[in-house]
DNA sequence: AAAAAATATCAAAACGTTTGCAATATTGCT
DNA sequence: AGCAATATTGCAAACGTTTTGATATTTTTT
């Protein structure tokens, strides 16, 4: 049977509380005690009841992670980042998967809210909709970080995601320094801040380099490879052809470099491609695509640590954006080999 | 603040246990009472305190998945999968990654019975040592169901895996059927039973079709690129040169294609390969590596719902160990194509 | 109309902690 | 020795639930 203080306590015929301050090396007790009680507390194999605790205190040193995909590099790596801040002070992670369900997502806050966990962070899917439970969230305290996605609702937050606009501007800067002039961009939803600044970066990079938007070569896919593939073959179709193309989503990007393929088309020779987050652990994929790379793991810690903060001052009450710079890595698919560059602050 | 039952009754006027048991549906609670309360409990926005209750209960609804990193595709599928099914049973859980790490994934166990989980899923990287953690779990009847690699402990436990020699044999059998008779393999550290199964199938493979051992073609490698790499390599430089390559995980497979492609040879022309949990999500590996697959997901959820009988019938005292099929998805590394075959039962 | 049975409610204990306050023990000082 | 200061311990309340046993109310049966 699990041994709780008070029956280390009747054993040594002490209060449970003297138990409890050797426990939780609080206040005054006797070193001869101390010790002593160290000793049956290891005989007996104590071990505290964090539930118990948790009630009493106020604080279940616990967090929730909230994302839409776990099997999604992205999400892994990020989890990755916050559990490793998280974990090394004393904090427990749990994870749930909303599967990209609002609806699951409600539901998770609430459960959160419920667990009494501390904080939360959270990769939302719910972007418009106002939400009862964040409200809750709010109402109680419970600070909640906002990562990759931000939401559109009325009240302030803290944040930590990458400069997307930033992110194109650069792919494509890349492209016209090359010498592309027609070049063509799939981006994810407008309604989601992600898909919205990546197209934002596209046009303002073709502006400040004087070159006239062609409002036909601006795709709006959905995230998802089919719908790279697909704006990719309708893009394929247009007489006057793109020379480069940006696509702003990994998978949309596997997606468009199969269409490219499948029209017969050679990368880079034909149309030079940069994409966005591709992260090929593998080494093998030939030619290995120049990308936009955010670092996930970074975002992770990040957050983590603006919700550790949080934690420490509650009165804290000025909310937080924090950017993080994006990263272009030079891999073949744009001609290119070998040269990596850095966005510098 | 947080409402609590207690602030519901006192608005009401009645007593607390009468509001405890409309929100548990429990029990008699007269009609007209029942719908004062639900409405009380609306209006004032009441929301349980789960960590009370589970002090009470003493069951939290919530189990502890600990896995060697989570950043590997293999691990977020399976948790994926675990997720899936608890969730949908009720359960919430905490994810410990150990990064590789004995004594991390020791701190973890001992954390997760501390907060008083009610179960246990764990990939351990702790294969020999006798853990003191475990005995604790054991001892408080703390279910815990192993996948992937299995302990190598005294006690009898529940364990989830595929099979490992099987899945080898496919393998090697395939290479086998193609033609191939000096057959290489590099598999992954003996005193995991994933290296040395994996291992053991392919003396089996070779032995049935009369194949001589060459023990010179074996390496042990420990499921890393680096290790796939420079086995690959020093096999290389043996005279009789290997004509087919298994290798028994992702990582060193990725890192045998690059030494092979390092030599100058070619793929499948000059070696072919079998590879391990080869999940390429681009799509864009050429040539598309043949590949043992285990269903990571199927994994997961096997576990979960093994786990979730062990939380029903605490009585059950026999342990299991479930044996799922590995598949060889035979792609372009071997000189076929588009050909799938699938192990049946 | 009284007794028995069923229904509805409540008060209090319990889950395992932590902690403020009070009580007691020890020490140092004069 | 006597007193103040300090150190050590214990008691009891509290955290927010659930649940048992007791009591109060209503309904049914005779």
């Amino acid at each position: 049977m699990k041994i709780t203080l008070k029956d280390v306590a009747e054993k040594l015929n002490i209060s449970v509380s003297t138990v409890s301050r050797v426990v939780n090396n609080k206040s005054y007790v006797k070193p001869e005690t101390r010790e002593k009680v160290k000793k049956a507390l290891e005989e007996m194999n104590y071990s505290p009841n964090l539930v118990a605790r948790s009630l009493k205190n106020k604080s279940t040193k616990t967090i929730g992670i909230i994302v839409p995909d776990i099997s999604e590099v992205f999400f892994t790596y990020l989890i990755k980042g916050v559990d490793d801040i998280l974990s090394r002070n004393g904090y427990t992670i749990i994870l749930s998967d909303t599967g990209e369900n609002p609806e699951k997502e409600e539901l998770y806050l609430n459960l959160l809210l419920e667990k009494q966990i501390d904080g939360v962070i959270l990769a939302t899917v719910n972007v418009n909709k106002e939400s009862k439970a964040l409200d809750r969230l709010f109402n109680n305290n419970i600070p909640v970080i906002f990562v990759d996605n931000l939401p559109n609702i009325k009240r302030n937050y803290d944040s930590v995601i990458i400069d997307n606009s930033k992110a194109s501007y650069m792919a494509v800067e890349h492209l016209i320094n090359l010498g592309h002039r027609r070049i063509g961009i799939i981006t994810g939803k407008l309604e989601e801040t992600t898909g919205y600044e990546r197209l934002m970066g596209y046009r303002k990079a073709l502006m400040d380099n004087g070159i006239k938007i062609d409002e036909n070569l601006i795709r709006v896919g959905d995230f998802k490879e089919k719908s790279g593939y697909e704006n990719m073959r309708s893009l394929l179709e247009i007489e006057d052809k793109v020379t480069a193309m940006y696509v702003a989503s990994s998978k949309m990007t596997y997606g468009a470099v199969k269409a490219i393929r499948d029209a017969g088309l050679r990368i880079p020779e034909d149309i030079a491609v940069v994409g966005f987050d591709i992260h090929d652990n593998s080494g093998l994929i030939s030619p290995a695509i120049t990308t936009i790379l955010q670092d996930e793991e970074s975002i992770g810690k990040v957050a983590a640590e603006l919700l550790l903060k949080r934690l420490q001052d509650e009165g804290e009450k000025r909310y937080q954006k924090i950017v993080l710079e994006p990263c272009l890595e030079i891999r073949e698919s744009c001609g290119y080999k070998n040269i990596k560059t850095k966005a510098s602050k």
